[in-house]
DNA sequence: TATGAATGAGAGTTCATTCAT
DNA sequence: GATGAATGAACTCTCATTCAT
């Protein structure tokens, strides 16, 4: 069927973007994957750039909603943090299978940046995103496990944070990795939320 | 002299990654800009791989070299603070003249994602940007401006929330503007340095 | 019937030669008029070449058939001369509709050159056309209309002046339009067969 | 030098038109004809479009200087009036040699049908054809050589006639070969130039 | 230093054509 | 009859790169 063979495609590309790169993704790498020919690809995106552009938006949304999802185990607004920040620490990928969605974020906001249909997309799924902390931190005040402060405003400051110390994770830095990324961002919410060091 | 003109070079890549995007930067594109042919490019870079690379490089430095200078007109730690986080929110370039470094952020991390040498360059520049935040903390701590907090941990926070609020701000992204992106992360390193809410 | 459906097809072929070249037309052009998928075009037609070889051929016999047909409305040699005439003057088209013939002859010469059958097919009926004007200008002669010259060499020549004209009728040639185009050739026709001025 | 190098191609352009169709003509067709790269010949013409309409122009440019060159050896209409009508019967190429212009018309034609850049130029070139023709008439009359007809209007109707008969010949219509279409011409520039029949 | 000419190696894209349904 | 999915084979065009000058 038809809308299988889209995400198939969409994931491919995703997998290509992740191993080669952005700039070095080829239509024939997306085909080589999944193992049809590269005109196929172009029966189902019109071109590159939109091949490109809705296959990180299908990551992101992936990605948003397999969090989400997680996020529905538990009642508890401690324990659903640890997740959502759990979930945010880069883990390495196999090649060949679907690529964290974090491994995309330098492409997404490289292509972003001058593309407003994706821009767009992508500032959907950050308030998501961010909606979700909201959520759980009005929970957790509601419930006495949090100070009452201003979740919105925590909630970007959250989310910036996990952005930058992943991307470093990504990159190798030496001086973050996943689980340092971990301890800080959850002594940054434990410092926030908390009040305690 | 020959220096110069690789400076020329390196910024016109610069401005050309900037406008054009990364994957659809030539040289070319390049060659347009200083006014020179492409093959003159070629000549003081030998690919096109290290001459984008090279750019990137370059830009980092200098921003991180601009802001350094700036840190030393003060002695106040909270003023240098300030100085810092209000350097690091991206404000509009014209067209044309020299990008701010915050531009080609993604753009470097989707490089260094695949490529060591930007990486460890990158790396060694981000360790620069912390040490400065450190040094300023430390400095503050020292002079009772700061409560007592571990340095290094807070210098990676920062430095990550800034990165992530600088990325929404570029992004366009409706919540996030240069202004707000300033408020929070200095409401953020108030609540930590002076415990103040 | 399928008659009829190939009729369309062959119709079709012709206004999308008429409106985008013969270079530029496409079998999806031809189906997207026809309101059908490419692939029944050729269903029933085994390839391209083919198609747009029977679109001209059948065009070109569409043209003669009316004219043939209008000319049987009159005995009046002159009279039927000067139809003849004006039948090849080309008339605006409107797009969609079944484009004039003489639109489509710069295509069947071009294809004509090289192709033996479509370069046979033009021939016959050409040939036909050419009997039309001799046996016109034998009845004239017969019934004393016109002077006693030689009817094959008047028809190839009668013929080729037309084919002329129209061309640069067609091509908006600024001093040959539909008009002139008749009155140059009616000019011809009656200095050589009346011998008149 | 670079000009020879754009002759070159232009007139290999010409020679492949001739000898593949229009449409078959590819730029790689071109490129093997002069012994270059595809990629020179797109360095030397921006498109292919361009390419073909610049061949076709040259060509014909050609053809007419040729011809002007010619007639100037004479000054006897009548002569010049024969060199003119011999020059426009088609005669044999050897593949791969320069094309005589007339082969390439219907492709002129077809291409100025809806390419208005080549219209004009192709409207030019046959107004100075004309030209040619009431020069030499002009001269024929004021010598005496002619009888006193509208000048402009034969020029029209000769040219046109040439046409269409260097058509009938070059698509090897059995009726007119390069000899019958001489003698047609001849016969009727005779028949209203000497009022002979 | 600097460049114009030249090219090789693709890249994306097009499109006629096939075939299972 | 009719089509959507699929592809192979090109084709135009791009571009980094080379090199003689």
């Amino acid at each position: 069927m038809t809308e299988s063979r889209r995400r198939d495609i969409l994931r491919a590309t995703a997998a290509a973007i992740a191993e080669r790169g952005l700039c070095e993704t080829r239509i024939a790498d997306v085909a080589d994957i999944v193992g049809v020919s590269p005109a196929l690809v172009l029966y189902y995106f019109p071109t590159k750039a939109v091949l490109l552009t809705e296959a990180l938006i299908y990551l992101d949304r992936l990605f948003y909603e397999r969090v989400a999802e997680l996020l529905e185990t538990t009642s508890s607004a401690e324990d659903r943090l640890v997740i959502l920040i759990e979930e945010s620490c880069p883990r390495p990928t196999k090649p060949g299978e679907l690529p964290d969605s974090w491994v995309l974020w330098p492409a997404t906001w490289e292509m972003a940046r001058l593309d407003p249909a994706l821009a767009a997309a992508r500032a959907r799924l950050d308030e998501a995103w961010r909606s979700q902390i909201v959520g759980i931190v009005d929970d957790g005040i509601a419930s006495g496990e949090f100070r009452a402060i201003d979740a919105k405003d925590f909630s970007i400051q959250l989310a910036a944070m996990l952005d930058g110390l992943a991307m470093e994770a990504i990159l190798g830095d030496p001086t973050v990795d996943a689980t340092r990324m971990s301890d800080l961002a959850r002594s940054f919410a434990r410092f926030v939320l908390k009040g305690a060091d």
